[in-house]
DNA sequence: ATATTCCCCTGGAAGC
DNA sequence: TGCTTCCAGGGGAATA
């Protein structure tokens, strides 16, 4: 499901919903992908509060007043929300965050692809080992056409491709590649080398512009994408390709089309994008 | 190193 | 109405 705007719009929530508040345990319910260590997780954050939740890349980070905190991700169909403790459990509630006070933090997962687990939050910027692999933030300074240029010199892989490679630039998935690459006119399959400097100005612009607007509108649900208030996002109704084979094209009307490029479904204008 | 394919899992939609 | 097949916002491992 989520990519961005969609993680950031439920770390927003969470952030809103969890701060200073006080875990009293975390409860295993079952069918993790990955084992969840609760014994560990109580023993380091039980009693502890949380100091906010941020996001890095797709990743959710939930700090507490403690050396380690969570991390989540959502895979596809990952979601949270708060529901009075000992609320009814819903088919795919994996895990429990019992709160003080009478609230419950629940997550769900149907397909299983999402993680929540335990981590040390290290260095200045108290982030997990495991995520320092990642590419720069497209919101943040470090992202430019010019980094990305460089990066991508030599390379073949397609465009549509290279901008989803989480260690190139990080929360831009299958919906947004699309998105963006419509927005800067550039074609999907296109070899990452060959990009130029004007397009990738473009492009970089386009992923900025995409992200910053889908953000504002609480995300795309497509399928099964949910707030944790349980709410929809709107973006979806914004999309101008993905999903739209053989739709009009809301530029020049020639028809929307569809391919795939890294296994996954692409979809541009023949016409606008070159 | 880089490019491509396959796999994890469940459910909904589309096809027969 | 069934049964089957395909597809899905992610990411990482395994191949050439």
């Amino acid at each position: 499901m989520p990519e961005l705007p969609e993680v950031e719009v439920v770390a927003r929530a969470l952030d809103a919903a969890l701060r200073g508040r006080e875990l009293e345990r975390a409860v295993f319910i079952g069918k993790c992908r990955l084992p969840f260590d609760a014994a560990a997780t109580n023993a380091a954050l039980g009693g502890k509060t949380v100091a906010g939740v941020r996001r890095r890349a797709k990743y959710l980070l939930i700090d507490f007043n403690a050396p380690s905190g969570l991390l989540a991700h959502l895979g596809m169909t990952g979601n949270f929300r708060i529901v009075r403790r000992g609320a009814p459990r819903q088919k795919h509630d994996r895990l429990a965050f019992i709160l003080r006070g009478g609230d419950e933090l629940r997550y769900a997962d149907a397909r299983r692809f999402g993680f929540v687990r335990l981590a040390r939050m290290d260095g200045r910027e108290r982030i997990p080992e495991e995520l320092s692999r990642l590419g720069p933030e497209p919101l943040e300074r470090a992202f430019t056409a010019k980094a990305m240029l460089e990066r991508a010199r030599k390379r073949k892989t397609p465009i549509k491709t290279f901008i989803m490679d989480q260690s190139v630039v990080v929360g831009v998935g299958n919906i947004y590649a699309n998105e963006a690459l419509f927005a800067a006119g550039v074609h999907p399959g296109r070899p990452a080398g060959t990009v130029a400097q004007e397009e990738w100005t473009r492009l970089a612009a386009g992923i900025k512009s995409v992200l910053r607007r889908a953000v504002k509108k609480g995300g795309s649900t497509i399928r099964d994408y949910a707030g944790v208030d349980g709410k929809e996002g709107a973006f979806q109704r914004s999309l101008n390709v993905y999903g739209r084979a053989g739709a009009p094209c809301p530029r020049c009307g020639a028809a929307i089309a569809a391919a795939r490029h890294g296994g996954r479904s692409t979809f541009f204008c023949p016409e606008c994008q070159t």
